[in-house]
Order: C-alpha cells, then structure tokens, then sequence
DNA sequence: TCAATCTGTACACTGCTTATGTACAGTGAG
DNA sequence: CTCACTGTACATAAGCAGTGTACAGATTGA
C-alpha cells in the first residue's frame, strides 16, 4: 500500500516549494502512479527525503486534502482518496486555465520552440492520462 | 504605433501582479496583438488603468526586456523590439517545460476536465501563434 | 496500563519577496 | 529654459513562505 516518493524541489523555481510538492503529487494520482488507498510518507520522513520543515509538506498535504485527493487522519497518516465526481469547471474556470496554456506557449515560443515541436509536447503530455 | 493594452490584474492569483503583468505583454507579443515597433503604454498610464503602482510596471517592463522582448529607455518609454533568434532549449528546459505542462493538466485532470476536453483546449491554444 | 514512538496540528517568529512612496534623472515640445 | 512627460533608484511597509517548538491523536509492546 505504500508507494514511491515521485517527489523532488527545486529551489531555484519561482514556485515556492509547498506548491511543488502538491503539483507533483497531484500529477501522480491522475497518472495512476499513486491509487487510491496507497500511503503517503509520513510529513516527517518526506520532509527529511526533500531537505525542507515537515511543516512544509504538511502544508501541501492539507493543500491536496482540501481539493479531496487526500484522506489525513490526526495520528495516522495521509492516503490517497478515490475522486468523486466533480462539477464541471465553469466558464471563468475554463478561462483562467486557457490564459495559463496560452502563457506557458508562449514562454515556449518565446524560447525559440517551434510551434510544430510545442504541438509534440503538449500531445505528450496526455498520454499518461487515464 | 501605439497598441491596445491587453493586460488585467487578477488580486487572487497566487502569481505576483508583475508576472501576470509581464505574461500577459508576452502572450500578446507571441500571437502578435502587439507587433515589433509597437509602442507600450508609459509605466504610469498602464499603472493607472490596472490599479498597481507604475514601479510594478516598471519592473514587468524590466523583465521583458532583460528576456529580449523590449526596449526600454529613459524618458522616452517602451516598444516592442524584433526577436532576434534564440538558442533553443536544453535538455533541462525542455524538461522543465514539461513539467509545467504535466501539472496543468493534471489540474485540468482534476477538475473534472475530460481528455478530450483537455486536448481540444492545448491544441486550441496554438492557433494565434505565427 | 502505560510508556515510547510513531503520526498530524497549532502558532509564534524570522527572513525574503512583493508592492509602494518618494525623490531623482533623461527627453522633447513650446 | 521650463514644463510635462518618460523611466530609474532606493528606502520603507506589508505580505507570505519557511522554520522552530510545543502540543495532541494513534499504535505498539513491555
């Protein structure tokens, strides 16, 4: 029931490291790397594992709780929830999740990707999706 | 020569209002809403029409043009430059691109978006770039 | 039972980052 | 020259991320 950390930090990112954790944790369940019912490491032994305080991380375990992909118990753990079904994302949520692709596109292209190599990658990145 | 701003300030975004600032004249410049020679709006005046002070513009300004999209000077203002071909990406920015792009769509994922649904807004996100 | 040792929680505190206030300096029109 | 516009510099204030430390629930085994 216990799975692999999936987890590193980067400390020269703008994103400040609580936000690192979740995001990739978040990424591994929809990736199926972590299923529901699987253990998370203790906020501890994680913290330990990633160099930063165990509040850190306790702060990215509350932070997936409240969007439900985590089940905390006081004492015992972190397991990953099965997802329910959720509304549908509205038209302003859409929005604000189109303004950020079009954002990440364009650092790419700023980059000097070219459009077709940009294309390859956000098709990739579907590919794990259940 | 002048242009359109095309910029707005969202309070509750987790990003500080100088990268929404910068993304955004970025996005715009990539679809070419602002085209090379396009003179941008003083750091005051677009200060004013988004409810921050003009330092925060200014250092938007300041960041654009440290990545090659602007040329600032002192006491004329802002325009837009021609990109000048960039080295492309390493290996390790390329990776770090997708990552971002993976947690995105694991956000979408999450949020109840459908594959397809998801698929249809990245390859969307492509068309206004040249 | 109860102590040891795991687990997560609460909250004050520090330091860095973001945003602002204010004074300064370059440019160009009249 | 002067005025009204530009961007710049830097000190200060406010907010937030990360940490230290004390606490409380759960489980194991003596």
């Amino acid at each position: 029931m216990s799975a692999p950390p999936v987890v590193s930090i980067h400390p020269e990112s703008p994103d400040p490291a609580r936000k690192q954790i979740a995001d990739q944790i978040r990424s591994a369940i929809v990736e199926n790397l972590l299923m529901p019912g699987d253990e998370l490491p203790s906020v501890r032994r994680l913290a330990i594992d990633l160099g930063v305080h165990f509040n850190t991380v306790a702060e990215s375990y509350r932070l997936l709780s409240a969007e439900g992909w985590l089940d905390i118990s006081h004492g015992k753990g972190a397991r990953v929830l099965r997802r329910t079904a959720t509304s549908l994302p509205d038209d302003s949520e859409r929005e604000e999740f189109r303004q950020r692709i079009r954002h990440l596109v364009a650092e790419m292209r700023g980059r000097g990707m070219e459009p077709l190599a940009i294309r390859g990658m956000l098709l990739t990145s579907l590919e794990g999706i259940q």
